[in-house]
DNA sequence: CCGGATCCTCCTGGATACTG
DNA sequence: CAGTATCCAGGAGGATCCGG
């Protein structure tokens, strides 16, 4: 069963902080950020959520849909028809951990021209070096 | 000059929240988390750094510290002495992003039982069929 | 003590083809 | 339509050696 092993933080220090590290596990995901954010719209089928990300491969989408259907943040209902429909939505726990992801979208509204700035900054400097 | 490209992500989607994805960047990294995590206990020098998080090896941690430095989250103040003395703190900047990962620790501590419950129930499913 | 440069391995993830 | 199976290249990252 190809259960791809994910990336296996084990730290000293952040061990004092268990679950951030398994959380960061959750969404340090390029494809599941993209499909939380696409399902905080409503409930999408397959298609849909493939057609909306855009660039992403069905090995990727299958595989970002299982984590998180598997992690208890999205819901997977399977209509018995020809031809299949399949519908996915956010679950509440989805939600609430899309809450604090739109905190982190907030932090960047108001700081990332400063992080664009220092790299200038930065880049601009180690040439002339 | 060795700059390892990040992972390059473009989302037809995501487009529409341009800094969400870019500050994603920042922070999706198992090592720079753990940097910035123990950074925020104060000014950690090269070494105490590398003993502290523990298991990092020396390419990834210069790598982190040279990233973070240049995405203007951490300061790097060098002593120009015999044997040479680094150390490395958080900017104001960089202690601002530290508390938007507070509040997705936050979100941990509160439901990541959920989350195992989840898992578990999906793992028993998946194991029966 | 603080890294830079190199080598080398393994894993991620895209492309493709195929099913119920 | 909604996936699964397989193959394969590219890059991430650890180990190691070296240098100021």
């Amino acid at each position: 069963m190809s259960r791809e092993s994910k990336v296996n933080i084990s730290l000293n220090v952040l061990d004092n902080h268990p679950f951030l590290r398994q959380t960061l596990e959750l969404v340090a995901d390029k494809w599941v950020v993209a499909v939380l954010y696409v399902l905080s719209n409503g409930t999408k089928r397959y298609g849909e959520l493939q057609r909306e990300i855009g660039d992403i491969s069905q090995r990727m989408l299958t595989k970002s849909l299982r984590d998180l259907e598997r992690n208890g943040l999205v819901n997977r209902k399977v209509y018995p028809v020809v031809p299949p429909v399949v519908e996915y939505s956010l679950t509440p726990l989805g939600e609430s951990l899309n809450g604090v992801l739109k905190s982190l979208c907030d932090w960047s509204n108001q700081n990332f021209d400063a992080v664009e700035a220092a790299r200038d900054k930065y880049d601009k400097q180690t040439l002339c070096s």
